[in-house]
DNA sequence: TCAGGGTTCCCCCGGAGGGGGGAGGAGGGT
DNA sequence: ACCCTCCTCCCCCCTCCGGGGGAACCCTGA
């Protein structure tokens, strides 16, 4: 398999092809020490996985590994970073990271690391996960107040842009029943009118983005 | 450590059983077949980690999960699923599960997920992991069409829920201004008003829940 | 039995929001 | 010089939405 280091620190880079180049059948093609570099050796060498640091001079990891998956899709872009700061983990993740792996792990991690994205799999380590788990849990909407179940349904409705006459005709009832429905929402949630109550219901995790 | 194991297949709960033995100072001290008998059998011996399966007659193991986290904050649920179905591990994120694991992974890698949740990280497998990332992924807004620099800053606007003359008042220009946005702004987006708007600006990571 | 909440429907009203049009000025590109 | 886009503002019109009442029905529980 044929990887690219990118590390603004030689040392970090001569112990990474170190740790790489003990596996058979690997071999550390390309280098560079920033961020504009990586993008140029990436297209040059065409590497099977990368691996990134994110902290670098000239352009950092995180938007070097953005431009090199907008360029190919396929791309496989191992984040490595010292720091375990959560922000970076979602950041390398939008940016389209494969995975996101601590530099202190054992050789024998960061190896099994490679192994698993290179086989088209995503991976990110425990301390990593943790977050992100998080932030998902953070979502599940319990900040919300009691809704009655047709209310729930209004909601719904509402979050997928219906008007109170096409949320009429898909529950069966007349608009007015919509609107009270609707007014006791507003009043329930807090909110003025109907584009705050779907704001809530993004905000609290009663929907979420692309689960139409 | 005292573990619980909960499955509806008497012979998946012998095999877990089994492997979770054979380590020094493990202990399985609790078996349900349900989710109803789930919740009751944590309640009573308060395990340390919990073994839960989705599948299961009377109450299915992610509402148990959802159950058992509400009780205890601190609960740590490893959701088992023999199928890798994205909209699992979603849902048992959004339950509390501290992880998620398919039945099919050999012992070791069993041995170490529990190892890993019981020290209180948070564990996906490689396999679930790519569905997580690819839901990250998802999110980078770049299907919004062209907007000009003020249509995104009252598209902006508009997701915190301001009126026309609130945001009138906070760019300094007059409603009349404002509403001539918003047209275009809804014309660009394809949508019928407001509330479509925003929600097409959370469809498509424009804005995201929480970055308030 | 009666109270209370949920669901359904009705009225009126005011204001905000959206559709149509037009118009002037600033700035960039040709 | 010209065109074009963007930003700004104005007009009219009309629908929809949200607030204020009220009222009937059903069910559950006190």
């Amino acid at each position: 398999m044929r990887i690219a280091i990118v590390d603004d620190d030689p040392l970090v880079r001569m112990g990474l092809r170190a740790i790489l180049a003990s596996v058979e059948g690997w071999e550390v093609v390309a280098e560079a020490g920033d961020g504009r570099e990586a993008i140029n050796v990436v297209r040059a060498s065409s590497p099977d996985l990368v691996l990134m640091d994110i902290r670098m001079p000239e352009m950092d990891g995180l938007e070097a590994t953005r431009r090199i998956v907008e360029a190919d899709r396929d791309a496989k872009v191992i984040v490595l970073t010292t720091f375990e700061v959560d922000e970076y983990v979602f950041e390398a993740m939008r940016a389209g990271a494969a995975g996101f792996v601590l530099k202190r792990v054992p050789p024998k991690d960061l190896i099994e690391a490679v192994r698993v994205v290179a086989s088209g799999e995503c991976l990110l380590f425990p301390a990593s996960t943790r977050g992100v788990i998080e932030r998902f849990a953070e979502r599940r909407g319990d900040d919300l107040p009691e809704l009655t179940e047709r209310e729930t349904d209004v909601l719904r409705l509402l979050a997928r842009g219906l008007s109170n006459q096409e949320i009429g005709a898909t529950l069966f009832v007349s608009i007015e029943t919509v609107k009270s429905h609707v007014a006791s929402l507003l009043m329930k949630l807090g909110v003025r009118d109907r584009t705050q109550a779907v704001i809530a219901a993004y905000e609290s995790g009663f929907v979420q983005p692309g689960e139409t």
